[in-house]
RNA sequence: CGGGGAGUAGCUCAGCCUGGCAGAGCACCACGUUUGGGACGUGGGGGCCGGAGGUUCAAAUCCUCUCUCCCCGACCA
């Protein structure tokens, strides 16, 4: 896991974007610090989800699980083992996962006569089952999720953003016809991108990835991307239309109400852990973490200011218990610090940690029945009564979480270059990198020039590339419809 | 997998060149004074110096081998 050199004590490093490895380090620092998640060096490129990271993930998954229901899946569970048999029924797939599987070759004190993979993603063994349990066009569609553990060996990794093993969900569904699965796919890509910007404050596009960047084994690929604070972009969330290459693969097929055998249409569909690592690169200052109020697992922290006074010690006491008591009635995930670190302390370590909203409430405070609020995000102070926190705090906690978006919206806004020529395209690349909008004629050839001299993919197609017109291929000057989306990424 | 760097206290590191009692800061424990933006004092606990082998009266330090981790590149949710 990248940058060891940690102190874990003072000063955080500063939140420089600009500077790869400062910006690295800034990364890790934070996370480490701020107790979310902590590397385990014995099997390198795993990690620990510490209980203040897991409540965040647990947060994120309760509500990108609500959104499945409501669009109508159920979860279950499948298994772990994947037979190398099955990978290797689909020829893509085994092509794209091969060299980043992890084998079990042994069991039981015995060599296995097949080895097993641990699961780099699930649509051979949904594809199994699915042929077993569909038989008519009444069964479908099946729309299943599961929530699990993955692994892929990686050759390099990053907190969140690429561990060797992560959690995610994969929703795995399979139709009657091409438009129903296609519908699902765009239906997922949408539940994925409300997700991410209404939860998270992550602004993100959706289309469709090219030829190049397409999942092994679909027909076609569409993400989201959000744009990080050193320029590069983050696939945040994928969503695969599989075609019928599944259905062939492992013979999922049903009898349709006009008495033909048919083979079934599938999707897949996945977010992992990763987008809470670009949630929290998007978000940070130098301070440490900034967490968006709708998924921190502490949303408001009562910091009580101590004083030599029992009366005045007492008072405040009452005051911080029942202001958590209130806050936790409406609704609010709001704790008190009781420790006895000085109050210094508390505010740092706990915008280290990205607590949206902050109460101090003191003796100097109460003598004029008010208490002092903080927002993280951009620090503002101010004082309200006692009986009005409650309803402040709220109004603040959405504040909050609205204007880490806007801030995200301004910032991909202020890097999002409309670019015609390819100097200028070479250029922005290597001085700021952010995202390039640019016609392209479509063929990989350019795709993989480009690549290749600048580092720069495309993320995707844009959904409303057709807005833009019609012009030139950025690289080879040949008539181009549309414009992709350039950047480089993680 | 290729190129570079580093392994010494929980963390960050000094000590190594020139062999001679294993250290500092932070963290941790106790007590006291403190407490509205990362307090201070006194005392204390904590180490197979990554591992193996060698040279030597003596090795964290010199030599050989080995393991691990990190950084930079190619592959990726």
């Amino acid at each position: 896991m990248a940058t060891p050199q940690i102190e874990l004590s003072g000063q955080l490093p500063p939140k420089d974007p600009t500077d790869a490895e400062a910006f690295s380090r800034w990364y890790t620092t934070a996370i480490r610090r701020s107790e979310l998640a902590d590397y385990f060096e014995a099997v390198g490129g795993t990690m620990v989800i510490r209980p203040y990271g897991f409540s965040l993930w647990e947060n994120m998954q309760a509500e990108l699980d609500k959104r499945f229901k409501a669009t109508g899946h159920k979860n279950a569970y499948f298994p772990l083992f994947v037979p190398e048999s099955f990978l290797k029924r689909e020829a893509k797939h085994v092509e794209g996962f091969a060299p980043e599987v992890a084998w079990v070759t042994h069991a039981g004190g015995e060599e296995l006569a097949e080895r097993l993979a641990i699961r780099p993603t699930s649509e051979t063994i949904f594809g199994h089952f699915y042929a077993k349990w569909i038989q008519s066009w009444r069964d479908l569609p099946v729309l299943i999720n599961q929530w699990a553990n993955i692994v892929r060996w990686e050759k390099r990794t990053v907190f969140f953003l690429r561990t060797t093993e992560f959690l995610w969900q994969e929703g795995h569904t399979a139709h009657r016809t091409r438009e129903e699965a296609h519908e699902e796919t765009m239906r997922m890509l949408g539940v994925y991108a409300d997700f991410a910007e209404t939860e998270l404050a992550l602004p993100v596009i959706r289309g469709e990835k090219t030829t190049a960047e397409r999942f092994a084994g679909a027909e076609s690929t569409f993400s989201i991307e959000a744009l990080m604070p050193d320029g590069k972009a983050l696939q945040s969330g994928t969503s695969h239309f599989l075609g019928q290459n599944f259905a062939r693969a492992f013979d999922i097929n049903f009898l349709d109400q006009d008495g033909e055998r048919k083979f079934v249409w599938t999707t897949s569909w996945g977010m992992s852990t990763r987008i809470l690592g670009g949630m929290l690169m998007a978000h940070g200052d130098d301070g440490g973490l900034v967490l968006p109020p709708r998924v921190a697992p502490i949303q408001a922290i009562v910091v009580p200011i101590p004083t030599r006074s029992d009366d005045e010690a007492s008072q405040v006491s009452e005051a911080v218990a029942a202001v958590v008591r209130a806050l936790n009635a409406t609704g609010v995930r709001a704790e008190a610090d009781w420790s006895d670190k000085r109050p210094g302390w508390k505010y740092a370590e706990w915008e280290l940690k990205g607590v949206p909203v902050r109460v101090e409430i003191g003796p100097r405070d109460l003598a004029k029945n008010l208490v002092t609020l903080v927002r993280r995000d951009t620090r503002a102070k101010e004082q309200v009564s006692v009986e009005g926190a409650t309803a402040r705090i709220s109004e603040l906690l959405i504040d909050v979480q609205a204007g880490l978006f806007e801030r995200a919206v301004a910032f991909r806004a202020a890097n999002t270059h409309i670019v015609e020529d390819y100097d200028t395209f070479k250029r922005i690349m290597q001085e700021q990198r952010g995202f390039i909008r640019a016609f392209w004629c479509g063929s990989s050839e350019c795709e993989g020039r480009i690549k290749e001299e600048t580092k720069a993919t495309i993320r995707v197609i844009p959904e409303d590339a057709e807005a833009d017109g019609s012009g030139r291929c950025v690289y080879c000057g040949q008539p181009a419809t549309k414009r992709a989306l350039f950047a480089q990424s993680y």
